[in-house]
DNA sequence: TGCTACATGAAAACCACTATCATGGGCGCA
DNA sequence: TGCGCCCATGATAGTGGTTTTCATGTAGCA
């Protein structure tokens, strides 16, 4: 049994909008957006419930160039990284077979355990390429 | 000409300790170990020391899991990865030359240019395993 | 319709890190 | 060796993202 979470306007508000949200966005950026339109919420909540998501495995997190953590829904639920657009958040999701061996064959030569792994490409994207 | 950097007994005092710390270290644990062997130097002192030693490609910084910067002295000069013990920080440096290729084939696919990438694994090193 | 335990959010704390600025000292030069 | 310029130092205060606190609200159940 999951510890039970209780159906709130709140998280509502939030996990609509992360299901519309394409790119990787701040709980500060996603707190704004909510009151830009209209959503009663505070910015706490707001953090509460990504941490939430993020444990319950239903959105991805991870760390902009800045060191904040920036959030998004993904459309697959396996395992996979991302390629990042630098300026506007933008996200492709990417398969690494390949990495996913090298990393456990290289854990394996070293005798490390418990292995976790983060595998990111951070870019500019074509549309801000071109602008 | 390379902006002069200098010679101050506690740039020297960080870049000694580096030598023989094999770990990856917080700039806050360099200071209290500096501290501890009698130093004196500031925290913020170390602070910008790092960050140049780190800016002059001396050390490589990466980001533990609480997404502080941690800091180490490494053998390669080279563009290289790591397999990072989570308990104390020791790391091995690794070679991806396929990862290297699969992150510019993915850009190139997506569209994406000025493409960095971050890859680490961590683990339980073998010592700290044992224990 | 209550009851109760969990959710909310304003405010304050936390924490790694950076900026400020008065003082100290490395180093080029006489 | 002594001067003096100017960068380095470091105590202090500030910044910014995130977490904690705790009084109040409310979802969900009987
Ligand atoms: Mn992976
Ligand atoms: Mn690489
Ligand atoms: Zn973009
Ligand atoms: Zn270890």
């Amino acid at each position: 049994m999951t510890k039970a979470v209780r159906a709130t306007k709140q998280r509502a508000a939030v996990s609509e909008l992360l299901d519309r949200l394409p790119d990787f966005r701040s709980a500060q950026e996603i707190h704004e957006e909510l009151r830009r339109r209209g959503e009663g919420i505070g910015l706490t909540t707001v953090y509460r419930t990504l941490q939430n998501l993020a444990d319950g495995g239903e959105v991805d997190v991870l760390r902009s160039a800045g060191g904040e953590a920036v959030y998004r829904r993904c459309e697959s639920a396996e395992h996979h990284h991302h390629l990042v657009c630098r300026r506007c958040g933008a996200a492709e999701e990417i398969d690494a077979p390949a990495v996913e061996q090298w990393a456990g064959e290289m854990a394996e030569r070293h005798g490390f355990t418990e292995i976790t792994h983060t595998v990111e490409i951070f870019g500019v994207c074509r549309a801000c390429t071109a602008a």
